[in-house]
This record gives structure tokens, C-alpha cells and sequence, in this order.
DNA sequence: CTGCGTGCAAAGCATTTGCACCTAT
DNA sequence: ATAGGTGCAAATGCTTTGCACGCAG
């Protein structure tokens, strides 16, 4: 019945979703730590991202946090986001399009992207082989990882399928 | 003897610079179809390019260029990479510093990126399994890979060791 | 000659910031 | 009460564009 296990290295293999309860609790600990107040437009902006969607734009979410209050304008969307990627629970996307995109932080299943060019469709995959590879490639060149980008550009099967 | 063996279908696995002259053939077949002049300016930049430096970006590249022409302003270079890309000679980089970097295409040997997130450096790596480990991946998905981007963002050796 | 290419300055965009007001602590 | 947070609008910083002139073909 332990649920805590001993931290294990790096590899974790469990595929599931993000540890919403987890994410949460990293977060109040970071504002506690920092000082920073739980605001209204705070608390609507992180209840957005808890909510579901994946690879969010600013203006998806100031869109999705107007709705429920129209007061809040871009620049605490923006302010909260940087917050929330110092925080550690957010991570941040630059793919080609011009946005930035957000998402949750998912430590148990680094997961990296494949982006169709055609319908904007983002899928995620997991390839454990690859992180290791990409390890020994950092090991050889003596550098330090402390982070990568992996995107693989072009149709997704649903477009290639419509102009088949 | 026979140099020219049968298309391969994926892996290419000879390293070595881009093929300057076929590179710039490329570039003269391009402008030949579109009907694109030949002007000083673009001589400059094409040259600048193939004088050696990789990722340059757009004001390293207008800084070379003015200073055997000074009169040559951003939108001539900026409208000039746009061609060079579009020709296929040219490969576009964002990487996270906000500006947007441009090297020459090395379809031999598709390399991928180490950024030094302290001193900027930028190292390039090479490894076909990781390539081959993809295309597998894409295939898993039906997605048909046009182009990726494959970046480890870090500490590299020298500012590790700077800092030890 | 004709129209593509160039330079300049102005316009565009996503994102950031200054400032006066507001509010969580 | 008081420092951090918010909104607005103005400012940034990279990139693109409109326009009049210049030059390649």
C-alpha cells in the first residue's frame, strides 16, 4: 500500500496522464515559496489548463478565461503563463506557426510531437529509445541536457488519407 | 567503380560539408525558372553564405554584407533569405533566442542541433539511428515526415567545465 | 523599355512593460 | 496598510510591406 515509491533515476515507462492532483500541489508550493497571492483571474487561468485541452495559444486560452470573466485582458494571461512555466507545471512550445503554445507538464511520459502541416493537427509520441540515444549523443559531446525539442514536420495520416 | 548506386531508400550515412557546387547550381536552376534577376545585393548575400559560417542570422548576415556595401538595408536581406529558402538552398532555425537563424542545406549528412543555453553555441550531431528510430514512429502513426527539428538544449562542455 | 528588385520608413504581430488603480494577505 | 496583481495602452523587437526609384534582362 506504499504509493511512494524510491525516486527512480530518469526512466520512467508508465504511459498515463498527467498527475493533475500532483501539478497542482507543485504549484501552490511555488507561490508559497515566492509570495505570490491566488487571484481570481490566477485560479481561472490555471482552472483552464486543468481542464483538458492540450497545446493551448494565449489567445485560446484568454478566450476560454473571458468567458467567464471578460475583464481579463492579455497581459495577465501572458504574466500568469510565465508564472506558471517558472512554476514547473507548464511547458512551453514554439512550433512553426507563430504562437506559442502551453501544456501541462507530464514528468512521467516525456512525450515530443509530430505536427501536420497541412490541418495544424499536434499528436504526441514516446520513444524511450530516442531519450537514450539522445543521452549518449549529449555523454559524447560532454554536454549537459537540460532540456530538447523533438518535432517531426509534415501529413498526418487523416490528410494524407483526404488527398489520396 | 560504379559511383552512382541505387536510390537508397532512407539512410544516407556519408558525412561531409554541403556540396557547395551543387548547391549553388540549385540556386541558379531556381532563379532560372522564376525568372528571379541576378543582382549585386543578392550576390553579396548568397556569397556571404558560402563563405563558410553556419546559423547565421539575419543581422550577423546584414552586418557581413554592409560592409562591402553599405547601402543594403534588412528588407533586401530579409526578402532575399525568403527566396534562398524557398529555393531550398537555405534551411530556416528558430531556436529559442527570438531570432530566427539560417544555414546552408547539407542533405548528405542531415545534422541536428546541441544549444548552449549559457554562451549560445551552437554544435551539430548526426545519428542515424535516432533518424531511423523516427521514420519507424511516424510510420506507427500513418504521418508522412516532411522535415524535423531535433534540439538538446543545455550546458555545453566548456561552460560546464567553466563552472565546475 | 518593363517590370522586378531595392531602400527607406511605416506597418504588423506576438509579447512585454509602465503606470495608476485594486485587492489578497 | 502595503506590496503584489491587474488592465489598459504604449512600447518592444523581429519581420513584412507600400511606394518611388533604379537597374537587369
Amino acid at each position: 500500500m506504499n504509493v511512494k515509491s524510491g525516486a527512480q533515476p530518469t526512466t520512467g515507462l508508465a504511459p498515463r496522464p498527467p498527475d493533475l492532483e500532483r501539478l497542482r500541489h507543485q504549484l501552490v508550493e511555488f507561490m508559497a515559496a515566492r509570495g505570490l497571492r491566488s487571484t481570481e483571474q490566477r485560479r481561472l487561468i490555471v482552472d483552464a489548463f486543468f481542464e483538458q485541452t492540450e497545446h493551448v495559444s494565449v489567445d485560446e486560452l484568454l478566450e476560454r478565461v473571458k468567458a467567464k470573466d471578460p475583464r481579463i485582458g492579455y497581459a495577465t494571461v501572458y504574466r500568469t503563463l510565465k508564472m506558471l512555466v517558472e512554476s514547473g507545471i507548464v511547458h512551453e512550445h514554439r512550433f512553426g506557426d507563430g504562437y506559442t503554445r502551453y501544456e501541462l507538464t507530464d514528468d512521467d511520459a516525456h512525450h515530443d510531437h509530430l505536427i501536420c502541416l497541412e490541418c495544424g493537427k499536434i499528436t504526441e509520441f514516446e520513444e524511450p529509445q530516442i531519450e537514450a540515444l539522445q543521452d549518449r549523443i549529449a555523454a559524447r559531446y560532454g554536454f549537459h541536457v537540460e532540456s530538447h525539442k523533438h518535432e517531426l514536420y509534415g501529413k498526418c495520416s487523416e490528410c494524407v488519407a483526404r488527398q489520396a
